[in-house]
DNA sequence: CCCTACATACCAAACGCTTGTTACGTACCT
DNA sequence: AGGTACGTAACAAGCGTTTGGTATGTAGGG
């Protein structure tokens, strides 16, 4: 009955990795058990920790798929360099789909286990770090263009985004009915537009980065 | 020896609320087990259920107490009307003391529970729309005094100030190192510089999508 | 003033259930 | 034959909950 084919550990793993997902959208961390992924996918307990040696392998690996589905997910193609490419990379990570409702729900769910657990917070502030660098350079690239003024920090800018957007998916989570997709264009376009203004004008040599 | 005055229930019921989110502080709402809380305050699991029936009343507590701890947090005394008291409401958001962290932590840590469970998910977002509804006079009281474009959506812009600050909030609570008070308070007064900008411009008539 | 009656406040222990983990058996393919 | 791929079943630990018992208080009657 159950095709033992040794050559498809890999596929079975994948298997696996659906049902976790499936199971995190649904129940999020704090209902993730070995149990309720066997039962998603119509197996025993025992076959799991034969891919997942342990429960804590299997969070790693829920991690893992996290960052994974984010990185592979389909992303708009950058239009213009600068500003343009900030609101659509900004515009990739919003709630518009299911499937990026799904992705951010489970990152928030995330994080309750990530701020118990040292090794977990420090990965996921990595996590931050190298996502706001994505946003960076083509802040600076908006710089150069002279659609933000030439004085701004772009360091500050990326975090200041990377709140702005991460914050509106939290409210956006909780009370989808409020915060359709006409509502989030509207609200991250807004504040791209802002960016382009002068901030808080720092007098020159006060500013350091990190 | 255990002194059953029959007159301190509410008092003995404030000791385990402080017990409660001692344990919410260190291991988050994952960690809220009955006996974790019986254990920091030295008693027993049926000392617990004395107080509390069952564990979805003491989580219940425990999310009440969150609220009201929120509530009745020391605040800054508002500067003057308009811009300078919203700058002050978000100013203490930010987790920029140790009671301000724990709080802040202890909100992110729900959102795993509150996402979970249908009830606690619309019970969340209601409290983001008074969130919300706290900001809003203070923004058109700014307009009112031509602090900000005399056409800016209130309501807009007070769903943007909560998502920037709690978005905010969540990078520095996993990365306080990169994110001490100096450089929250200066990507708070960045972005309240911003609002005072012209956003994006609403012409009648013209629409953009997607 | 003492004795009984009763409610409160709790502890210790056990309940049944779920958890992660492990051991053992078996079907299958090479 | 032997390794791979499971299912079955048991395990101890931890969970929320329940029970039984024991102090300690208050209340009322004699």
């Amino acid at each position: 009955m159950a095709p033992p084919a040794p050559g498809d550990h890999e596929a079975r793993r994948k298997d696996v990795s659906e049902a976790v997902w499936r199971v995190l959208a649904a129940k999020g961390f704090g209902g993730l058990t070995l149990r309720a992924v066997a039962a998603e996918m119509g197996a025993s307990t025992g076959m799991l920790t034969h891919y997942f040696p342990s429960k804590r392998a299997l969070v790693t690996h829920a991690l893992d798929l996290l960052e994974q589905d984010t990185a592979g997910r389909p992303r708009r193609t950058p239009p213009a360099d600068g500003l343009p490419t900030v609101r659509a990379m900004l515009l990739d990570i919003l709630p518009l789909t299911p499937a990026d409702t799904a992705r951010n729900r489970i990152w928030v769910s995330s994080w309750d286990l990530s701020l118990a657990d040292e090794t977990l917070t420090a990965q996921q502030g990595d996590r931050y770090a190298r996502l706001r660098d994505t946003f960076r350079p083509h802040l600076e690239t908006a710089r150069g263009l002279g659609e933000i003024p030439s004085n701004a920090d772009t360091g500050q800018l990326a975090s200041a985004a990377v709140a702005f957007v991460h914050g509106l998916v939290v409210q956006a989570l909780f009370d989808p009915g409020r915060f359709p997709e006409d509502v989030q264009i509207a609200m991250l376009d807004d504040f791209v537009a802002r960016l382009a203004g002068p901030g808080t004008d720092t007098a020159p040599g006060s500013s350091r980065d990190t």
